[in-house]
DNA sequence: ACCATGCCAAATGTGCACATTTTTTTATTA
DNA sequence: TAATAAAAAAATGTGCACATTTGGCATGGT
């Protein structure tokens, strides 16, 4: 009777657990340098080491988590200098969408693109503030779409999810909203089909929002408790009646 | 004495892996469509399965190798459709590359890009038509390092090493070289710190290398003889005596 | 007291055996 | 004969045992 249930093919089991922690990534859940041991992490997850192993190095691949050889996976603490580094990225992936996209401009994309304002400008009228940090990062994201070339999503996707972790270090929490005017400036020079003034007013905007950049002074707290970060996520496979409080 | 030499630290073992195949796929070894099972690999490049697959699997991170669960690893089979889109996002990048450089362009990287011209025209001179095409692929990866950002360098880099592996496929090999007149308009542009016009060239230049994009009728030798293309590498750790013949 | 050196515990890396899924082959029937 | 189904073969996925490396700690020497 050694054959126990092993070898269950089961992708969701990986995905979840992916997800899990780069949700915990995204929402700055995980400070800056914390460790990720892969014993403890499968003890919480309730999976086996390899699975957690496999899910730290995609993330390591991705750039999100800092992978060195023989000594794990840590929360990459990210200089003032990398942070800038995606931000001009992402500024100058932008320029280079805002030229494809006067060329492209017509009436469809324009309804689309107020329709998104509106959306901004309501939300922010009545001071939903989740709700304008959520819609402003959108308006960039729906900008890119607007080509149609998954390509050139992806890359922006790669680009804003890391950006995403840096600000929860860098950047002041309260700030972090795009002013709604600037988008809207950027949509009437797409209409007037004003390339160099869509350009100048998108990268006024970048740097507007990368001088907001400093170094959040919250950087003690080291060690983290992982249990408790991941506590939410109900473990995906029982350990065997352990510690199951009753 | 059960003991056997197993859990080799050699991080070196994976790499050159890694290198063999990219290599023999971005040098069009591998022809589109191509399954690339474990067991043979390991088997020709002299390591266990499971270095192998660690090594397939960081290719389809990387989007380089097409991964389908429970069925392996394939050589991706680009529509011309995944083509164009490839390019476009190498357009757009630069569109991009170009909107902030016009803005830091001086005499130093002026007189670098030049060089460069100059380096083309020699080859293009001599009819080297090697080092034509390499220069030629240079010239692009040179603006983005201009901006001496690592971020915009490698997603360059990525699309690069992804349109060589199409290129295999879709263009007339003997027409894959930027005509180095246009590089020369770019750069020129640059020099006037006329951004319209330096996207224009730009733009301009690479509808010209999309338009001769056309599938390459060569696309029937489906099964291919990995031991072969892999054959000028030497096995890189030999296999114990197993299999003792006799 | 301070730095160097040699163990010991903990964490990461690897090969292997086996489960699962897919693909191919063989057998059966209309 | 062609189509379907069952069985065999092959390939991929997973957990585990063990090797290797790393980091900390105690010990001894200058």
């Amino acid at each position: 009777m050694r054959a126990q249930r092993i070898g269950k093919a089961n992708p969701a089991e990986d995905e979840a657990v992916y997800q899990a922690i780069l949700r915990a990534l995204l929402e700055g859940k995980l400070k800056a340098g914390t460790k990720l041991a892969e014993t403890p992490l499968a003890a919480i997850f309730g999976v086996s080491r390899e699975r957690i192993r496999k899910v730290l190095h995609r993330l390591g691949a991705e750039r999100r988590l800092e992978m060195i050889p023989n000594r794990g996976a840590r929360v990459p603490r990210p200089t003032l200098e990398d942070v800038r580094r995606v931000y001009e990225a992402h500024r100058v992936l932008e320029a280079g969408v805002l030229s494809q996209l006067v060329l492209r401009i017509d009436n469809v994309l324009l309804a689309r693109l107020d329709a998104h304002l509106a959306e901004e400008r309501a939300a922010a009228q009545r001071g939903d503030r989740a709700a304008s940090v959520r819609l402003s990062g959108a308006f960039h994201v729906h900008l890119v779409d607007s080509l149609g070339n998954p390509e050139l999503s992806r890359m922006l996707g790669d680009l804003l999810s890391r950006s995403s972790v840096m600000v929860s270090v860098y950047e002041p929490a309260a700030q972090s909203i795009c002013a709604v005017d600037e988008h809207g400036a950027i949509v009437a020079a797409l209409r007037d089909r004003d390339l160099l003034r869509a350009i100048a007013v998108s990268r006024e905007h970048f740097l507007h929002v990368e001088g907001r950049l400093q170094l959040d002074a919250t950087e003690s707290s080291e060690s983290e408790d992982l249990a408790a970060i991941f506590a939410p996520v109900k473990p995906l496979r029982r350990k065997a009646r352990s510690a199951q409080s009753g």
